[in-house]
DNA sequence: TTAATGTCCGTACCCCACTACGGTGTCAAG
DNA sequence: CTTGACACCGTAGTGGGGTACGGACATTAA
């Protein structure tokens, strides 16, 4: 199935992406596009996939194509210290949705409790608080 | 500087977006026009601020201008029930994308580990781990 | 050998969240 | 009362990340 030779329908199929996503990632230069043989069309190695992959992983990860780029351009250069720095700006960037997160689930959660004691003013009190500048 | 009746510029400097966003927030629906004194220009009041700050924070925390506008219908609304469920759902909404950031975080922490251990084989542990097949 | 399915390729289009442009109207300082 | 910044408004363009379309060619199952 994923021998050495496959098309661009069976590498999308064991990817996971769509054909038109591959060819878009071939625009942007992120995977290679095989010569095409006279009268033929494109063979792929399987080595495409596992790129794929790649490419689809670090995007869950919160990477930008562009990001994943210089990712992918590091792969053949080994240099562990520039990829680990993009990654560690990454969770810089991630911790810190994280701990805005956190603190709006604290307040809805406090506010939906206010709500259900009934105690409360006039209006909603939810989004009063929600809204004050941080 | 934040009096009753502003201008948009005004608006767009203290909420710090601009002055267009607004305008296109207002096309969305997201931010009320005032009505347009004939001969003059439109004011705002300082609450529109507030508004503003609030749809940037929601965004920051990742929530979709369609998203924000939900949210924003709680402070809008008059039912404290119904605003208390969209309360809740907007909670669980954020519990799943706390989630979701944690599983980054905690995938990057280990590889930036992994790579400071010092350890590794030959190749650089993030990069392994993105090529590996899931 | 022929019909169905897949590939190739360019171009166009989609959604989202803005951003820019350009002409006219308003306002306030000098 | 002019000048320059700002407001108004419609329309168009941008960038990211794809998706759709359509005609010609290639491959494969029947």
């Amino acid at each position: 199935m994923s021998n050495e030779s496959m098309t661009i329908g069976q590498v999308a199929a064991n990817a996971d992406v769509h054909v038109e996503t591959i060819r878009y990632y071939q625009r942007l230069g992120l995977v290679a596009e095989p010569p095409r043989p006279p009268g033929s069309v494109r063979h792929y190695e399987a080595g495409t996939v596992a790129r794929l992959r790649f490419i689809r992983r670090a995007q869950q990860l919160g990477f930008a194509l562009d990001e994943v780029r210089n990712l992918l351009a590091l792969e053949d250069g080994q240099s562990c210290r520039e990829t680990r720095n993009l990654a560690e700006k990454k969770l810089e960037v991630i911790e810190a949705r994280v701990a805005d997160l956190q603190r709006m689930r604290k307040l809805l959660k406090a506010l939906i409790a206010e709500c259900d004691s009934g105690k409360r003013p006039r209006a909603c009190p939810i989004i009063a608080t929600l809204s004050a500048a941080r």
